[in-house]
RNA sequence: GCGGCCAUAGCUCAGCUGGAUAGAGCAUCGGUCUACGGAACCGAGGGCCGGGGGUUCGAAUCCCUCUGGCCGCACCA
């Protein structure tokens, strides 16, 4: 069977190769995915290169260029090989081209996998519990929370694709002091809805770090509509809890929603009061205490983190007033995960949260476990550019930028996309504006114009009313020879080398710079075809006269129109990782003449 | 003070886990042009990859150190 990418196709190849070397006793063993294959960076040095002789020649004490000599004169070249050329070049790389011919066979490979085309087959292992999000039920989520969403939703459908077994998760932060705020709020809110209605309700202060958001008003309003003066005599703290579990679940009505307009589902919501509930954090702690690792003085109970990781002081796992804090629920979720039977604990977290990295990862050590298994990806800041000015958002008073005003304003896909543009640990600029406009400059509108230019192209041969495609074959295949053509071939035929080094990497941006140059590359083509080779994919007007359907050459178009199909293909399955639609057209913008100018 | 992240073209950023001559988009300047969707494309200029040291055949990438920026170091989460 054909290996599932040209990359794995060279590197067994060169296993071969090495095995033979290997067994004669030239080299050292070496195991076969250990052996480095790039794509070429330049286009002389052929379609991969390997620097496996430089790393087997100095433990066998032989210089690395006869090495690579040797392994070269053992690649099977022309025949059934894929191989054409390979040769050795500057300090002991080998170069490798393949034949026109293996890229011209994938274009039927990429077509017949369609949606499947760079999917990896399926593994058993790692067992992955990806958790990210995990917004606050406090209220709506913001621009910050957006990133979190757009990264965590594309690294799932990126590890799923690269055939990880994942789990979403969502964890719901309903215990603790952020939601007795938000329910102390909403109380407050709701008494002064009850006092509009009836004078006599007594006048509350509002909490000194309660919060200030309109959204809370809007709580307080419908809990008087469902309730009316139910609640007036109510003297928080005592008697919140019924106003603190409505708070947390329209708080999570309004996230659900936002999240499902973002096109972000999650596997499973994890409610952290359930936890503790079942006596999870309990039992977590029970342990702690029996391993030695708890303290108790000044009322408290304390977690002996100097002792655990060198930590500059013991941190409190158990508040005098009895409530646990968020560090130990946290250790008994994280506990709790593995004991789910996950392998990888991928948390995803704002950058500001890198402290508590070392805490969690030593906690885990506490219980005999590989601290490696928690993999905790940060999330830099986002800072919104509008007029190239940042908007200001000062959180304090609830004056935030919205997710939903994002994607009102520029739409999901641009919303997405700009989200994912970046490296997730470096902050990110967003520009409202560049997001917003239906001109090429922008990123997404770019690559979007570029499926649905694939798109136009389709339709035009259709209402061209050109001959029958034949089936493709690879004598049909053949017919793109020209070298753009097989440059484009080959970076759909690495689409699944991306996808998997992507997903290995827990990097789902790398997918926008491959979409985008994918993009780019077939624009170029597309009008450089018309420039330097005189040549079009269609029929022109100016090439239709006297007998032109009998001498155009149609096979040359059905050639290009199979692999058109494959880019828009390859567009489609990235951008579908991302989260990104691929439209089949594109709105028109008004069209300005030079006239307007002046 | 301790710890983490970052520093690449004028600006915003890639750089595929150590490879060959460091790339792209904006911006600037110049060009293509009866045009399949020109809403395009091509080219040029622009870099001591923050500074210094080290590791090695080879460093933007790894280690040390300095500088500058962001962020953590609660009986908040």
């Amino acid at each position: 069977m054909r290996p599932f990418s040209a990359r794995e196709t060279v590197r067994e190849i060169l296993a071969k190769a090495v095995g033979e070397l290997v067994a004669e006793g030239v080299v050292g063993a070496v195991a076969p995915e250990a052996i480095s294959v790039e794509r070429a960076k330049r286009a002389e040095h052929g379609d991969f290169a390997s620097n496996i002789a430089l790393a087997l020649a100095k433990p066998a004490g032989k210089a690395p260029r006869v090495v690579a000599e040797a392994i070269v004169a053992r690649l099977p070249r022309g025949g059934s090989s894929p191989i054409v050329e390979a040769s050795v070049a500057g300090p002991g790389f080998i170069n490798v081209r393949l034949a026109p011919v293996f890229w011209q066979e994938t274009l039927a490979e990429i077509l017949a996998a369609g949606d499947d085309w760079g999917r990896a087959p399926t593994r058993t292992a790692p067992k992955i519990l990806l958790e990210y999000l995990s917004a606050n039920p406090t209220g709506p989520m913001h621009v910050a929370h957006g990133r979190h969403a757009a990264v965590g939703d594309a690294l799932a459908r990126l590890l799923r694709f690269a055939g990880y077994p994942v789990t979403s998760e969502f964890y719901v932060n309903d215990a603790g002091n952020q939601v007795h705020m938000l329910a102390q709020s909403v109380w407050a809110r709701y008494m002064e809805t009850a006092r509009a209605a009836d004078p006599a309700v007594p006048t509350v202060p509002f909490p000194e770090n309660g919060y200030k958001g309109d959204y809370v008003r809007d709580f307080g309003r419908t809990l008087f509509a469902r309730d009316g003066a139910r609640w007036v005599g109510a003297a928080p703290p005592s008697d919140i809890e019924p106003i603190r579990s409505f708070a947390i679940a329209e708080s999570l009505g309004i996230i659900r929603a936002t999240l499902e307009r973002f096109d972000v589902a999650f596997d499973v919501w994890q409610s952290e009061r359930a936890l503790h509930e079942a006596g999870d954090v309990a039992e977590t702690l029970a342990a702690l205490d029996a391993k030695g690792f708890i303290d108790r003085h000044d009322d408290a109970v304390w977690l002996k983190t100097t002792a655990l990781w060198g930590d500059d002081k013991d941190r409190v796992v158990v508040k005098s007033d009895g409530l646990p804090t968020y560090l130990l629920a946290d250790i008994a979720y994280h506990r709790k995960k593995l004991a789910r039977g996950f392998d990888e604990l991928c948390d995803i977290w704002g950058a500001d949260h890198h402290g508590h990295i070392a805490r969690m990862q030593a906690a885990l050590k506490a219980f005999g476990e590989d601290p490696a298994r928690l993999r905790v990806i940060l999330i830099q800041i986002v800072s919104l550019l509008r007029d190239g000015k940042p908007v200001a958002m000062g959180k304090r008073e609830g004056e935030f930028v919205t997710l939903d005003e994002v994607v009102s304003e520029v739409g999901r896909d641009a919303t997405r996309y700009f989200y994912l543009m970046r490296r997730h640990d470096t902050p990110l600029e967003f520009d409202l504006e560049l997001a917003k406009r239906q001109s090429l400059d922008n990123p997404v509108y770019y690559v979007q114009y570029g499926h649905a230019r694939c798109a136009a192209i389709r339709r035009r041969a259709v209402e061209m009313d050109a001959p029958q495609r034949p089936p493709l074959s690879p004598e049909l295949a053949a017919e793109l020879a020209l070298p753009e053509e097989l440059a484009i071939l080959r970076r759909l035929a690495e689409f699944p080398d991306f996808v998997a080094d992507a997903a290995a990497a827990r990097e789902p941006h790398r997918l926008t710079t491959y979409v985008a140059d994918l993009a780019g590359e077939f624009q170029s083509y597309y009008t450089q075809l018309q420039k330097v080779h005189d040549d079009t994919i269609l029929p022109q007007e100016r090439h239709r006269t006297g007998d032109w359907q009998a001498t155009w050459d149609w096979r040359k178009t059905a050639a290009r129109l199979y692999w058109i199909d494959a880019i828009a293909q390859v567009m489609r399955n990235a951008l579908g990782l991302l989260g990104v639609s691929a439209p089949e057209s594109m709105p028109r913008p008004p069209t300005t003449t030079k006239e307007d100018d002046s």
